[in-house]
DNA sequence: CATCTAGGTTGACAGACATCTATCTAGAGC
DNA sequence: GCTCTAGATAGATGTCTGTCAACCTAGATG
């Protein structure tokens, strides 16, 4: 499995949040992707209950009881997720295992942050 | 001006960031509503060139330049980060100054930050 | 092998959304 | 008042996206 498309930069933007410098076109359509990838309540639903699950991972057949969707819709938005770099999964056995991926989520919140509490990162 | 909808409340979330409990529909609603304003590379450049202009502030004149698109769409951008509470909007005379809300960015940043990295409010 | 369960893919469809044209509103200057 | 510029709104249109039904693939079991 794991198949995703690359993760974000972190370095392309890690003196620059947003907030301190405009984006450069290229950086806004990167951003966006993921930020897209977060901008359904189903899918932020779904990534909350991955990583708050026990031993940070969350079998697909503990999730879709928690909505009123079938499968394949399911299946839809875990892939969208898996595809910005949000999650991860893996299969063992019949059943697939999904955990977070913590990099692009950060990326997200340092760009977010206001110019005085993002840290530069010196290299 | 300043018309838009309530913002993103902190408090019912500062305790549980999405990492660390499941969202429930009403918050994750909120959250995509935030996220899907800013799932828009025209609209995260609008920001960021809201953001990092001198004074903290930038005219509508100064921005619509950077695009290749007519006035109306940077309107319509405009009024969708207006509306989700992230940039507001002073009339001054002829012109229209817009500027950066700090609050509904610093709670996806915060939602966004691994548990251990997000500071718990106390009371 | 056949059968089962778990989970993913494909395609149709209704609704959402970015963009533009046409128009309207807000303010300034004469 | 009229005219101008700046910027917002309304409506049409093509594109995108969440959802489901139908179907397929991955593994396990007998």
């Amino acid at each position: 499995m794991s198949k995703q498309l690359p993760l974000v930069p972190v370095e392309s933007l890690c003196c620059s949040p947003l907030m301190r410098q405009p984006l450069t076109e290229d950086q806004s359509v990167e951003l966006a992707r993921v930020f897209k990838a977060l901008a359904d309540p189903v899918r932020l639903r779904l990534l909350s209950l991955i990583a708050s699950h026990a031993g940070g991972e969350a079998c697909v057949c503990d999730l879709t009881d928690a909505f009123d969707l079938t499968g394949p819709t399911i299946s839809h938005h875990l892939k969208v997720l898996r595809e910005a770099g949000i999650i991860d999964g893996e299969r063992r056995g019949t059943w697939v295992y999904y955990r977070v991926l913590p990099t692009a989520l950060q990326t997200l919140s340092t760009v977010l942050m206001a110019p005085d509490q993002a840290e530069p990162v010196t290299a």
